[in-house]
DNA sequence: ATCAACGATATTGTCAACAATCTCGTCAGC
DNA sequence: GCTGACGAGATTGTTGACAATATCGTTGAT
């Protein structure tokens, strides 16, 4: 048997830590407002306190917890205009980086984004929005880091954390899933023909029209 | 006399820290690739190392300084690229706040921009590029927090970190001196005009030409 | 003179013990 | 029953000692 097969139980550092909870967040198995005590993340994660610490002050520089003194770290909750603040950041990100994409956009790119493409229309017609949630993810992931940007790329990856969960939930309502669908298809249609700005307003228009559907479906969480 | 008019010294808390650094970041003390040894910044501030240790660990986790295993924090340098990648991400997000902002100005808004407005223009007569530089910076931050968006103001803020001594620099040419306040007075138009798009696509190629004159002046200082 | 091996010193990484504070159940008094 | 004081246990904050590694000058061989 090779060396290595079975792995040491080597102690995760501080930014695995940090993804554990941020993946936690994310999936929504923490959920707003919960606290986060060091020591169930130690037995859950096998890390020392230290450790475990230094990535509860990472999470607190993201935005994504709260730490209060003598208190202790908690998942963040946002209300629906900070979700607002985030989607009309993320309009402003993601249309620049599909303008740079749609400019830069190669066959090979293009062929990617048609495959994806086809899959999505698979789940509209199948009713599949979980999968189709998960596609769309991946499809805006595509253009994010076709761009050639970095730093748009990182920031709108923070920028998507806290609203990870709201970004399947809209998808349950199929004329949503029907007209995203559709905005795709022009996207596609945009690139090709590379109308960088038209493709850029497309982009910015998709992702408002989300805002409103999840105002309509989620205002009732908020206050 | 009054307790605590002889202030305590009360040692420094994380965050403080990292403010510490990041204005001698900001402000050229610290230059790119200096490391920032542990000892001399508690030595600097008061400290004690664990701070030390999570105000560096903070200021990696916003991009500024690299940490390497054993051999401690540096200040990151960034590329001609990567500042050109700043500036695209500037051009989207102040882009997005400068339409908001058209949207929401009241009177008494655009008043202290008019305000602002006439010392630049004083500043541009009397040829006096680094209080145009600091005033052009209340400006722009003017703008951004009167979007009322402040996850939009955060990530701004993040990202001019790295460029801040670049903010000043394109000043000291003349014509870009009198282009930019051009620019300014530009937008006021558009603004009491309730112009949004044109106000957004005007803050665009505002930001475009600052990185243009910029790359100009220093692609000499990047490989 | 050049270079590699070595070792003293400097610097960072880790951990565990202790201190400070909060939480929450209990109970006396009304 | 209600309220507030009290205290044990839980949780977080801080510090200092020690381990691991890097840095850099020295030395000796070629």
């Amino acid at each position: 048997m090779q060396a290595g097969s079975q792995e040491p139980p080597r102690p995760p550092t501080g930014p695995e830590i940090a993804d554990w909870v941020r993946q936690r967040i994310r999936t929504g198995r923490f959920v707003p407002g919960q606290r986060l005590v060091e020591v169930d993340i130690i037995r859950q994660t096998g890390a020392s306190r230290s450790k475990v610490r230094e990535a509860l002050k990472r999470l607190e520089g993201e935005g994504l917890v709260e730490i209060e003194e003598f208190r202790g770290a908690s998942v963040r909750s946002s209300t629906l205009d900070e979700v607002r603040q985030i989607y009309r950041a993320r309009m402003a990100l993601e249309g620049m980086a599909m303008h740079d994409f749609t400019a830069r956009a190669d066959p090979a790119m293009i062929a990617r984004l048609q495959d994806l493409q086809d899959q999505l229309d698979a789940c509209v017609q199948d009713r599949a929005p979980d999968r189709f949630g998960r596609l769309n993810n991946e499809w805006h992931r595509l253009i994010v880091e076709g761009s050639g940007n970095k730093v748009i790329a990182d920031h709108l990856q923070r920028l998507n954390v806290p609203i990870h969960r709201l970004l399947f939930e809209s998808f349950y309502d199929e004329e949503r899933l029907k007209t995203a669908n559709a905005d795709h298809r022009a996207m596609l249609a945009l690139i090709v023909a590379g109308d960088a700005d038209g493709a850029e307003r497309a982009m910015r228009a998709h992702i408002g029209d989300g805002f409103e559907t999840l105002a309509r479906i989620e205002s009732e969480f908020y206050s």
